[in-house]
DNA sequence: GAGGAAAGTGCCACTGAGGGGCATTCGCTG
DNA sequence: CAGCGAATGCCCCTCAGTGGCACTTTCCTC
């Protein structure tokens, strides 16, 4: 996320779609999803609202940037990093490596981003397809290194399930305010992670 | 679903219920979801448009009201049915009773939601919040009935686990075209249920 | 450093989803 | 069959999102 060393074309482009992301964050927090139109927020940021829809393609997706900002990270570390031992335990450590090179400032957008997920079931609904497809591209992606095949069950669910332990984190570090800040999430997710194999045998 | 008790006034609700999701399933497949407007479903069923959304909250709802009838038939299948043991193994049970009682020609309906949710992004997200929402009210609703937290870790992880199964065997079914019908659905149930231990120690 | 290609932006008009309000119709009940 | 409440149709509105085109800016090349 170096700007300095881009073209300049790049970076006007970067610091515009920053200026929405942000922008959008706090209009959406400060009074609604729905009752902020497109309208104001480009107002505000002053650019054209054709502009606003070749940077984002949804009104859903600027809402969920800081989503993306830890999704495409994760899913470099999956690409590079050195995978041995069980998958879920890999797929934590790549998402404690991506969560470690979020700048300052990210959990409490990402908190804040929460909120508004658990407030409007569109952007929740959008959330989670972004999930969905961060899932699929994670099991791509080690499917390929680990010599497996693309459709593998236990590679499939051993993802599925290491995204569950990450949302379920996630959810309650948000219920409980954000506590602790980004350790207090990294807390949590260890400790969802640790409770997979109770997960699994769990009975009445 | 038994029409015929209901009053005159329910039936006919249900029948435009039921027309509308028919004659939008097969309008979305033939010539796509965007390029089927509202104005068209409406003018094929000869109701108002502002009937439609007395109906279903949106577009994508009518797409997917032939997985609604499943998840609210196992839902209430969840509520009553006597648990015992694993509660993935609970779960599994309570998907098959569900699908047991969905009518003829469900699977076929079944078959084109779920390749009208892998073509249209904004449906599939719409379908994953069903989903979601699903797995909330069972988790709800498990945690009521083995006297549990409603936070509960594991029995949280238990539910995901095995909407991630469930999930994994309905995309590889619609992968092969719906191959074996509701049967072949169910066999491959019970073969993503059967590899979720495996899940939780595959390695590199 | 001039000039042209290429990429990005603004403006305008348009479609389609979705909702509010109100009059009308329809089914139920006494 | 009269009257009440629920469901419907119709009209009008807002707003998300797109296509087209003219204009500006950045970059590259000579």
């Amino acid at each position: 996320m170096d700007l300095r060393e881009l073209p300049l074309r790049e970076r006007k482009k970067a610091r515009t779609r920053q200026a929405l992301a942000e922008t959008a964050l706090r209009l959406f927090t400060e009074k609604g999803f729905e009752a902020t139109t497109l309208d104001e927020l480009v107002d505000a940021v002053e650019v054209s609202k054709r502009t606003f829809f070749r940077t984002f393609p949804s009104k859903e997706d600027v809402a969920l940037a800081t989503d993306n900002e830890l999704w495409s990270v994760f899913l470099a570390e999956v690409a590079v990093m050195e995978i041995r031992g069980p998958v879920t335990a890999a797929f934590l450590t790549a998402v404690r490596t991506a969560l470690g090179r979020m700048d300052d400032g990210w959990a409490e957008r990402f908190l804040a981003t929460r909120a508004l997920c658990a407030r409007v079931p569109a952007v929740e609904a959008h959330s989670l397809r972004y999930c969905n497809d961060t899932t699929r591209a994670a099991v791509e992606r080690l499917a390929a290194r680990l010599g497996r095949d693309r459709g593998d069950v236990s590679l499939s669910l051993a993802v599925e399930i290491s995204i569950a332990a990450w949302r379920h984190a996630a959810l309650t570090w948000t219920d409980d305010g954000g506590e602790g800040g980004l350790p207090g999430l990294l807390d949590r997710l260890d400790h969802a992670f640790a409770a997979i194999p109770s997960a699994v045998t769990v009975s009445a």
